[in-house]
RNA sequence: CGGGGCGUAGCAUAGUGGUAGUGUUCUCGGUUUGGGACCGAGUGGUCCGAGUUCGAUUCUCGGCGCCCCGACCA
């Protein structure tokens, strides 16, 4: 994409009111703009990012035979009602309106009841079992407090995923399936080695739920890990108990500031009871459904990735979320001949299929490398009437500084879509 | 929801009970051209409402909004 049509700008200066640096950093190179406290809408860029996101997402979810749907955002309160979760006083989360037409609805923060009502209309046998459905949605959560950017919002983008299984085998089977497709997700997010399972509160079902929690300043959680042992502990549930139920010492745990990325729920058969979600067994019984509940927050992550890896010059996307690969910055672009030869550049890596963001503005090198450095793409070539002449181009890898110069041959075998640079 | 802080131009900031200033952005002209360069000109502003006052951006009250700490986070 040409940067010279892509309507957002960077700004020098952080809003005032913005404190996390995450918002910070993405309001000022353009991937979001700042609607209402806690909400967010996401630009071009930052969209780039998001649908990055998902698509890893989807794939290791769809590896475990995940079926993707989406649910609505409008919920009926007789549902929620029927579960005793329409109360304010039980959930306070809750965004209501009512229908002109008569009758209140809620705006969907969770959707572990419109499902599980609507497969009551898909289920009904043991040969029916097991799925499993995830959707990308928008959360509304009416949070007292907003808080760190888009890493806390009332607004946000969150996958969900639910399991229906008609035994208990199968169930935790599914269940600890989730765990290695998670952390694939995390891996890939260049996140992996900080990410860790950890044991949290669980639900009326279990004795604990999972949380993913990641190594991250800015979080809003304490977890106690051990990485040797590879054991992490939320501190809401750090006693005695856990800790002999674990085999590990209080000593052994380095307390650590971390966000909560994703988390997974085993639900047993208590949610289905709840909805009345039964099916047949082999025995002509009716029995709930095993249920389980797994969630990744897909914009939350975006805050965590930014926190993780930006520096002082701004953003360092990992380049398997970067919303372009190849920043390429054409310099002299005053001079026709040199503006040829950078567009030039830019259609051949385009049709290499490398996904490049070509800033052709007529701008001093200065602030393009400062605009540059901010969006904090992977790598940056450098086209200029120096290059050209000397047929030399200028990679930089922004995540570690490097600087190499490639020929125009070497700069397509590198950027080749297929090669692994 | 408890506590604290803050609302001045697109953005960031200064200041004052009496015509609101600076930087940046933006527009125009010129010089520049590998790390947000320089010179000149121009556009653009006191969150909303009530009160006190001759006069309020400033003081008082209320509202709305934003940030931080705490509580909450199924």
């Amino acid at each position: 994409m040409r940067q010279s049509q892509l309507f957002t700008k960077t700004r020098k200066e952080a809003p005032a009111d913005e404190a996390a640096k995450n918002a910070q950093l993405l309001i000022r190179a353009g991937y979001i703009a700042k609607e209402m406290a806690g909400v967010y809408s996401y630009l071009p860029l930052g969209l780039r990012v998001v649908e990055k996101i998902k698509q890893i997402v989807r794939e290791e979810m769809n590896a475990i035979a995940g079926q993707e749907l989406i649910m609505t955002a409008l919920q009926r309160k007789e549902l929620w009602e029927s579960t005793g979760r329409w109360d304010d006083e039980v959930v306070d989360v809750w965004f209501k309106s009512s229908l002109k037409a008569g009758g209140e609805v809620g705006f969907g923060w969770s959707h572990e009841e419109p499902i599980g009502e609507m497969m009551k209309g898909y289920i009904s046998s043991y040969k029916d079992l097991p799925i499993s459905v995830y959707q990308f949605q928008t959360k509304l959560r009416n949070e007292m407090r907003a808080k760190s950017g888009v890493m806390r919002g009332r607004e946000f983008v969150m996958k969900d995923m639910y399991s229906f299984c008609a035994d208990e085998e199968s169930h935790l089977t599914y269940y600890e399936s989730t765990k290695p497709a998670y952390m694939k997700v995390f891996e890939r997010l260049g996140i992996g080695d900080d990410t860790f399972v950890t044991f949290a509160a669980g639900g009326a079902f279990t004795k604990f739920s999972h949380e993913f929690q990641t190594i991250c300043e800015a979080g809003e959680d304490i977890t106690y890990i051990n990485k040797e042992k590879g054991i992490a502990i939320n501190e809401e549930v750090l006693n005695d108990e856990t800790l002999e139920s674990l085999g590990i010492t209080r000593e052994e745990l380095t307390e650590t500031k971390t966000a909560e990325v994703g988390n997974i729920f085993n639900f047993g058969q208590q949610k289905a009871e709840d909805l009345g979600l039964m099916v047949k067994n082999k025995d002509g019984e009716s029995i709930p459904v095993w249920m389980g509940s797994y969630g990744i927050g897909i914009t939350r992550l975006v805050g965590v990735l930014v926190e993780k890896f930006a520096d002082e010059k701004g953003i360092v996307w990992p380049e398997a979320v970067a919303p372009f690969k190849v920043h390429l910055v054409g310099l002299n672009s005053d001079d026709a001949e040199v503006k040829d030869f950078t567009d030039g550049i830019y259609l051949s890596l385009k049709e290499k299929g490398v996904e490049v963001l070509y800033d052709d503005r007529d701008l001093r090198a200065g602030e393009k490398f400062a605009d540059s450095d901010l969006i904090g793409l992977p790598y940056r070539i450098v086209v200029s009437r120096k290059t050209k002449e000397e047929g030399k181009f200028e990679v930089v890898t922004r995540a570690s500084g490097e600087v190499r110069l490639l020929t125009e041959e070497e700069l397509y075998n590198d950027f080749d879509n297929d090669s692994n640079t």
